[in-house]
DNA sequence: GATACGTGGCA
DNA sequence: TTGCCAAGTAT
């Protein structure tokens, strides 16, 4: 059940509509994405764009098209050097998922983004907010498209104070924006919320007396913007305690492990690492059975050389770092497991806490 | 509906 | 330093 929303009939729509696509045809960014309106590149980019800072993805973006710079090219791409061009960007899924709905555009829709809301949505990794990003920007069509941004923008405006943290808000967002949307310019009004939301009516402090739809917005006649947009607070994370082994054999090669195909930083790689689940299990000597005990690893450990805190958005890894030798290396059973010289590593996804590890390896190293 | 899923920046 | 956030989706 939908709350009424009384306050959209205080809106001017023609004005309003006006005023903010103006506002952004003078003050938008000049970003990568916005050279043109090729489908494919409107579609990475928005899967970059999700829980990602525009400033982070640009690069990220730039090198993603140079590498693959169409549909049938990432289709066609190795799935480890797709996740290097992930690398450090996080929700590793996304590009996972990304390669995965590609093939099935160049499968079944002969290499073109479909342009219906059904087709779209059933990509993988295609929920509400990027089907109606794609559809909006890319093919012109009056889609709601609604982020975060267009959330606390029109909680603002239309002073709706439902809680933003909870999924079913989404609904009340899309009703308001399928009234509110310019048929005319529906790509510059959805990117324009958006924007607004980004350069204007920001989480705290939001500029008001800059605001190009300031005289539209409920909250700022009541004074109540900093009270908006009503989001309740996420809970606190667990914390995991690992220890790792930077292994090396005798020819100063690296012994690197392949995550699961699911879960937590699916598919990137890693050193060998084992839970502790009792604080004496890290004393040296204990370190090497376990490895042997779960990874049928037959290692030597030399010595600690620090310890990595590292917070996820859902939990927390400690991880004690120790240098090691291979004894004798075969195959272990479960996943796959490789030997890899330095530079060969450069073609692997490592996930950002295994990049401090390798860098703390680097630093104790280069002291000597 | 609640939780899993990354990372870096900033108050 | 700690906590919150930033263009969400899958399960």
């Amino acid at each position: 059940m939908l709350i009424e929303l009384k306050t959209i009939e205080k809106i001017n729509i023609n004005k309003f509509q006006r005023d903010l696509i103006a506002w952004f045809k003078q003050e938008q960014r000049d970003l990568p994405w916005r050279k043109d309106q090729d489908p494919y590149k409107v579609w990475v980019s928005e899967i970059m764009l999700q829980q990602t800072r525009v400033d982070t993805v640009i690069p990220y973006f730039n090198r993603f098209i140079e590498w693959f710079p169409t549909i049938e090219s990432l289709a066609d791409a190795d799935e480890d050097k797709v996740l290097k061009a992930w690398e450090g960007l996080g929700y590793y899924s996304r590009v996972r998922n990304l390669q995965s709905a590609v093939k099935e555009v160049k499968e079944k829709y002969m290499g073109k983004v479909p342009n219906t809301p059904d087709e779209i949505a059933k990509l993988k990794g295609v929920g509400p907010y990027t089907a109606g990003a794609i559809l909006s920007i890319a093919y012109g069509l009056p889609e709601p498209a609604v982020d975060g941004n267009v959330m606390r923008v029109l909680s603002r405006i239309l002073s709706i104070w439902e809680d933003i943290a909870k999924p079913s808000s989404r609904k009340v967002f899309e009703k308001a924006v399928r009234e509110l949307i310019s048929h005319e310019e529906p790509s510059e009004f959805n990117q324009a919320l958006m924007e607004l939301g980004a350069l204007v009516c920001t989480p705290t402090s939001p500029s008001c007396l800059l605001c190009p739809v300031r005289d539209h917005c409920q909250a700022f006649s009541e004074g109540v913007q900093n009270d908006l947009p009503v989001k309740t607070k996420k809970n606190k994370q667990r914390v995991i305690e690992l220890a790792t082994v930077v292994l090396t054999d005798d020819s100063g090669k690296f012994l690197i492990h392949k995550r699961p195909d699911n879960g937590l930083l699916a598919n990137l790689w890693e050193c060998p690492n084992i839970e502790i689940h009792h604080p004496m299990q890290t004393e040296r000597e204990k370190i090497a059975d376990l490895f042997m005990d779960s990874h049928h690893l037959d290692i030597e450990i030399e010595k600690a050389i620090g310890q990595i805190e590292h917070v996820f958005s859902h939990l927390v890894w400690n991880i004690k770092v120790y240098t090691g030798k291979i004894r004798t290396f075969h195959q272990p059973g479960n996943g796959e497991w490789k030997l890899a010289s330095l530079e060969e590593m450069e073609n692997y996804a490592f996930p950002v806490p295994y990049q401090k590890v390798f860098k703390m390896y680097k630093e104790k190293n280069e002291r000597h």
